[in-house]
DNA sequence: TAAATTAATTGTCCTTTTTACAATCATAAA
DNA sequence: TTTATGATTGTAAAAAGGACAATTAATTTA
């Protein structure tokens, strides 16, 4: 047996939804399209599926051909299929979304590239059924960082709690006690205080921490709950 | 412009993991397949997409077409695309899963079709990555079962508290105070105690509920939290 | 040099939730 | 009538969550 002769073949695509953070609010990285249709046109990072890559190398290589990010968390979200979700042709599309620490890749993507952040409430209209994507993205992380330690992903390695905290408030658009707050991540064990201060935000400077690769690791599918009152996700 | 003239398009199948519950166990529905490769063997219900049907819509009638199940509770999974997986010829598969009372379809099932129910311990080894996406599959559920309410849909229109909490013991593979079961569940106010009582487990008989369905659909996506330390999904 | 300013840091009390734990009830069968 | 079986219900202690404001460290200003 050689094919499955009789059955219609499909294009596969896969489209990437990079959320980063600036230490004031939530973004995301769109790229003017490069090809027909919506040439020009701002879309998210998105290609083809070639005949022999899986689907993470898929999401892997397209954001690296597109914006060079590599290493960064990336998981597949969701595969959207409505038949005339492209009007070309159609186009199946399996869709990943990134966490990205944007001053860490700053130049990079800035210099190489034709990708650009924007603030997530005030980013352009999208192509094809791209804004579902990212509205669907925006559900999952806050879904997922309601009980998981996942937002780290978007700080640089070493951070404030007050940065933590105006990322969670950014993300789940609401404030929080700053002392129920410190309370709550310190208790998790998934910080280590070091010895130096950030001193941008103030005059006294704020304590740098860092993540406890060990207790990350353990508790990353554990439940926790950083969120007062989950119930509005 | 017509087509994406220069890129290869690629076989997309549909492949559903079926649960259901008899108010034992938790079981999956297989089926002998009734192709080759592996025809024969027992597979998930899967087949290819067609051109002019969304993902649901084919997984939809996947499942009627080798099951006669319809309007049961249907949720997109994950999609499985190592370009190896099928031997014959790449394929990717959006799996699905859906969630059944057994009892309802059981004369249809067993009468009409090649499908069976098998205990999801004791289940046949499967063809290709299926077992995987069983795998990733059951914890989908419980992952969503451990704060949604999502667990009704196994069981039938009325249903006692100690066949809910057979259920989640079941789908936890752990044990729960009864006292303490029946006081969480009960405060959710999900539940509508009936006047009649299932006299088939005891000879005191245990009160039926149903689900208020007003309450059921307005906290589906809400929190809450069935499970006493769900720190191990 | 002192005062003012700014953001970081820390603690307590109260309420709610969770957990551990066992006696009683209703009914059919013996 | 007694027995056996599973259903039903309550309470106290512990843990977690939530509301709430004063103090500290350092720079800037007067």
């Amino acid at each position: 047996m050689l094919k499955y002769s009789k059955q219609t073949r499909l294009l596969l695509a896969v489209d990437c939804i990079i959320f980063g953070f600036d230490g004031e609010v939530l973004k995301i990285l769109l790229i003017k399209r490069g090809f027909q249709p919506e040439k020009g046109n701002w879309s998210l990072m998105g290609g083809f599926v070639q005949p022999d890559e899986s689907l993470d190398q898929s999401a892997n290589r397209i954001l690296k051909q597109l914006t060079g990010l590599e290493g960064v968390y990336l998981e597949q979200l969701y595969t959207f299929g409505q038949p005339q979700r492209d009007p070309i042709e159609r186009t199946v599309s399996v869709a990943y979304f990134a966490l990205v620490d944007i001053h860490k890749y700053e130049a990079q993507i800035s210099d190489d590239y034709q990708a650009e952040w924007f603030q997530l409430k005030r980013a352009p209209k999208l192509i094809f059924d791209q804004q579902e994507m990212v509205e669907q993205a925006r559900k999952r992380i806050r879904y997922k960082a309601a009980m998981h330690p996942i937002l780290f992903e978007l700080l640089p390695t070493k951070f404030t709690i007050p940065q933590l905290q105006t990322l969670y408030e950014s993300v789940f658009n609401t404030t929080i006690d700053k002392r129920n707050f410190s309370k709550r991540v310190l208790a998790t064990g998934l910080l280590i205080k070091l010895a130096d201060k950030d001193k941008a935000g103030s005059k006294r400077g704020a304590y740098y921490y860092q993540l406890n690769m060990q207790n990350y690791y353990a508790k990353f599918q554990a439940f926790m709950n950083f969120i007062p009152n989950p119930d509005s996700l």
